[in-house]
RNA sequence: CGGGGUGUGGCGCAGCUUGGUAGCGCACUCGCUUUGGGAGCGAGGGGCCGUGGGUUCAAAUCCCGCCACCCCGACCA
């Protein structure tokens, strides 16, 4: 292959673009590989699209090895797969829906469990037939509330999406294992650094789920590791080691006290230490229970219903875990505080909770046994011993207090979590039956009755991995592109023209013959200057330039990694790098 | 959906306060010079100033509405 800069359909800018705020997408636009074309849809030059092709067939490659089968689905889909999975409205505004032109309702496709689940119905009938994996690469369609970071969050972007079927659980975990193990391959060749943790299964629906995280600032997933061992979570997935469960009724009674003015955490252990409340003056916000209330609504039902959490004071309440941990309902902050008086403002104990039907759920850490200082439900009133299992008793524990530096491992007994964020390249889970039971997939099993499949899903953001591999590959002068995943393997310029330029073509054609895949600048209004910065910032692993020596049948190689250059003849150039693509070819 | 910001040639921006019919740098075209680290000089092409309405003799500029985009948050396999 060779791609002469003269007449490629390429412009690359001198000054970063406006609305580019994240590495990636800024040197992405600059270099040339993408241009916006809609609110997170982005076209894809030649440059990026030979990268997206290159990452596309690592990905086709390794899941071919592990025995996915290759089909392609249609994006545009009637309602009703959807409908009767659910996810029509579970989905809500997240997906795109449209109307053809009888008025039949449609949506392009966010995933399609629905469909590889209805085609493993139509055409498998024995438990023969098992297992079965079946992968596409295709665009997805969501319609995100705000596209951001270029590449990173689109409305329409590239996935490969791939659907286990097996018999029973064994199966679904060797299936489950295997595609693990073959993201792990994938992603170590696309030179990307990220971390393997415990997530939610969301929308997904199913038992176990991990995402694989490419570590860098500018990633939208927070996620926790530990000092110690090798415990690593979403922080939506995070779990809370509950304290020893004590004795409710060791502790003296509840009793109630004046304490005017005090509508927030700050103020309330302030005044109970200056009037030593329950005789204590050391009290912290971690020993107050923060009530916070919230409407809760179900996919497809119009009302919302109360639901109040409680959390130690210490801590607020983290809405994406909370959200995540009751999902597929949806929270809000709750606001109609004037239709519900019982309710007092700054002043909520959860002993009123259970006379009034409002769900209470609470944080692992508000144990049974454990006793609290926390509202009395009166205006200016806080009560001291409120003990959860005597005074009150939560509804259930949930995960939803914020997850912090330093807060203990659920994993381990001495580690520590840390706190790092990534950009969130693969996700695979055990779905379960969900679907499978939607759409009553059976097929005969051995005895003669029908046996029902059990799924898994397993998700690459390919145009996102584009995005994530600049993110990590780049320095201040541009892209430096693992040589895996680069749009060439060589990028030749032409520091002169005439006998240069010539020679700069011809070497070209003779490395592309060899099979090399070549980028050479044979722009002739352009100086060097110019042509070597473009090199920089399209970062293509190795630039030759044809110079100043090549009088002396002398070229000069440069490495973009690590800014090396070496002065060779170009016979040895020839030599050296055929001599890798026939090496890499054995 | 809440908060903040921005819309002026392909890109980056000025002009708006104080209305007078659009400008700078980059990019692009032509000529001459230059030629290994974003060249110089000269001559050019390209913009209904996001959009609809209003005020005015006159609107990029003032007023009202709308739209789009970016950032933060909410939301989100």
């Amino acid at each position: 292959m060779l791609l002469r800069m003269s007449t490629l359909l390429l412009r690359t800018l001198r000054e970063d673009p406006a609305d580019a705020e994240v590495p990636s997408h800024r040197l992405l636009l600059r270099a040339g590989y993408i241009r916006r074309a809609a609110a997170g849809g982005y076209t894809w030059l030649p440059l990026g699209k030979l990268v997206l092709d290159r990452i596309t067939e690592v990905v086709r490659q390794e899941m071919t090895a592990i025995g996915d089968q290759e089909v392609h689905f249609p994006a545009l889909l009637p309602a009703e797969p959807y409908r009767t999975s659910g996810r029509w409205t579970e989905y809500g505004d997240d997906i795109f829906t449209l109307a053809d032109r009888k008025g039949a309702e449609h949506l392009l496709a966010p995933t399609h469990e629905e469909l590889a689940a209805l085609l493993v119905k139509d055409l498998f009938t024995s438990y023969r037939d098992f297992p079965v994996t079946l992968f596409q690469v295709q665009t997805k369609f969501r319609d995100e509330a705000r596209p951001r970071a270029g590449l990173l969050r689109g409305r329409e972007f590239l996935m490969k999406d791939a659907y286990s079927f097996d018999l029973d659980e064994t199966g679904l975990q060797a299936a489950y294992d295997r595609h693990r193990a073959a993201y792990q391959k994938v992603f170590d060749r696309l030179g990307l650094t990220y971390t393997v943790v415990h997530a939610m299964s969301g929308a997904m629906g199913g038992s176990a789920s991990e995402e694989f995280l490419a570590a860098t600032p500018v990633g939208e997933d927070t996620f926790v590791g530990c000092t110690a061992c090798d415990y690593a979570a979403n922080t939506e997935a995070v779990t809370t080691r509950a304290p020893v469960t004590g004795d409710p009724f060791a502790h003296p009674a509840a009793e109630a006290h004046d304490t005017p003015d005090t509508p927030t955490i700050a103020s309330l252990v302030e005044l109970a230490n200056s009037r030593r409340l329950g005789g204590r003056d050391d009290w912290t916000a971690a020993d107050t229970l923060k009530n916070v209330v919230l409407t809760v609504r179900r996919p497809g039902s119009d009302g919302a219903e109360l639901l109040v959490i409680g959390v130690p004071g210490d801590r607020e309440v983290d809405l994406k875990r909370l959200g995540a941990a009751l999902h597929p309902a949806t929270v809000a902050v709750f606001e109609g505080w004037d239709e519900q008086p019982e309710l007092v403002r700054g002043y909520i104990g959860p002993q009123v909770l259970g006379k009034l039907g409002i769900r209470y759920l609470v944080d692992p850490r508000v144990a049974p046994g454990s006793a609290w200082l926390t509202g009395a439900n009166e205006p200016g009133r806080h009560a001291v011993n409120v003990v959860s299992g005597r005074d009150f008793t939560p509804d259930g524990t949930i995960e939803a207090a914020e997850v912090r530096a330093g807060d203990p491992c659920p994993a381990c007994a001495d580690g520590e979590l840390t706190i790092r964020r990534g950009i969130e390249i693969g996700h695979i889970f055990q779905l379960g039956r969900r679907f499978t039971d939607a759409f009553a997939v059976d097929v005969l099993g051995p005895q003669g009755k029908p046996v029902r499949p059990t799924m898994g899903c397993y998700g690459i953001g390919v145009s996102r991995a584009v995005a994530a591999v600049a993110e990590q590959h780049h320095d201040d002068r541009g892209l430096v592109w693992p040589a895996a995943i680069a749009p060439c393997d060589v990028h030749l310029v032409a520091a002169g023209k005439g006998p240069q330029l010539d020679a700069a073509v011809e070497l070209g054609g003779r490395l592309a013959a060899a099979g090399l895949r070549v980028l050479v600048d044979d722009r002739t209004h352009v100086s060097a200057g110019v042509k070597f910065t473009d090199a920089e910032l399209i970062g293509i692993p190795r630039a030759v330039v044809v110079g100043r020596r090549l009088a002396d049948g002398y070229v000069e190689l440069r490495d973009r990694a690590t800014g090396e250059r070496t002065e060779l003849p170009v016979a040895e150039l020839l030599d050296r790098l055929t001599g890798e693509v026939s090496g890499n070819r054995v």
